[in-house]
DNA sequence: ACATTAATAT
DNA sequence: TATATTAATG
């Protein structure tokens, strides 16, 4: 159990709501109430339009907030899914449908809130909690609870959200993650190769690789997972000899098994 | 301060 | 599982 901040700041005020709904009166409801609760909202009759919004990236959104009783070529499980699949944002249902087995199916698939309509203008002021939370949980500033002191010393100084100021959420796209392809991994092995499997350090090896985009943090992650899997063949073949060797000599092992088949399997 | 990496999270 | 991120360590 992760240990709580004791103090977050934390700005609802301007939070971008990303708002699908393909009924335009409720849609202006639901809006107009966004609003006035001061959110900044981006409405979307549908569906795709609002996935588009969401792949482009122009624009950064805080939370989803979505009617679900779409046209037949999306219904929102589906929304949802694919809401999932590629970002973090938090994602709120609204529908008329109040049947508790299909908000638990909503509820099942990720979304972080089902409303049954009429929506309440109290709960719609309260949506910023979700954003929160998510935020909340998630954040590495964590304050030192012994002393009960903000840690505002070191530079984690308290982090507002987007709000008033022109500062974007991070949010992680998931399909962002970078995927070591033959041809990359290729690429990472040759580097590896030319600097000497005890000289490949990630710094080294990503300037070696030369790949646009490609970052440290990658090449540090592969590099602990290849170097694993020559370990382990290292560790096989050490169970052929007789006697337990010193701790250096399990570097001079990833050599012997530099011909190791076992990576990519 | 910065880089590496073991450990852990997603 | 593959990859990312954190946190300890140098």
């Amino acid at each position: 159990m992760k240990p709580y901040p004791l103090q977050v700041s934390f700005n609802f005020h301007g939070l971008k709501v990303l708002l699908v709904d393909n009924n335009h009166t409720s849609i202006f409801l639901l809006s107009k109430m966004l609003q006035s609760c001061h959110y900044q909202v981006t409405a979307c009759t549908h569906p795709t339009q609002a996935l588009m919004l969401l792949r482009n990236g122009e624009m950064k959104f805080d939370i989803v907030v979505t009617e679900v009783n779409f046209s037949p070529d999306m219904n929102g499980i589906m929304f949802l899914e694919t809401v999932k699949r590629e970002t973090d944002l938090p994602v709120v249902i609204v529908s008329a449908e109040d049947r508790i087995d299909i908000m638990i199916k909503y509820i099942t698939k990720g979304a972080c809130a089902y409303l049954p309509k009429p929506v309440r203008m109290e709960v719609v002021q309260l949506l910023w909690q979700h954003v929160a939370r998510k935020e909340i949980l998630g954040s590495k500033q964590v304050i030192n609870v012994e002393d009960g002191e903000p840690n505002s010393s070191q530079s984690g100084e308290n982090k507002e959200f987007c709000g008033s100021s022109d500062e974007q959420i991070k949010v992680r796209d998931k399909k962002n993650r970078l995927v070591w392809t033959d041809d990359l991994h290729q690429k990472f092995v040759d580097a590896v190769n030319q600097l000497g499997i005890r000289n490949a350090v990630p710094k080294k090896v990503l300037e070696l690789m030369n790949v646009p985009g490609l970052r440290r943090g990658n090449v540090a992650s592969h590099l602990q997972k290849y170097r694993l899997n020559l370990g382990k063949t290292a560790a096989q073949m050490q169970e052929s000899f007789t006697g337990r060797d010193t701790g250096s000599s399990m570097i001079e092992q990833y050599g012997v098994s530099k011909n190791s088949t076992a990576y990519g399997s």
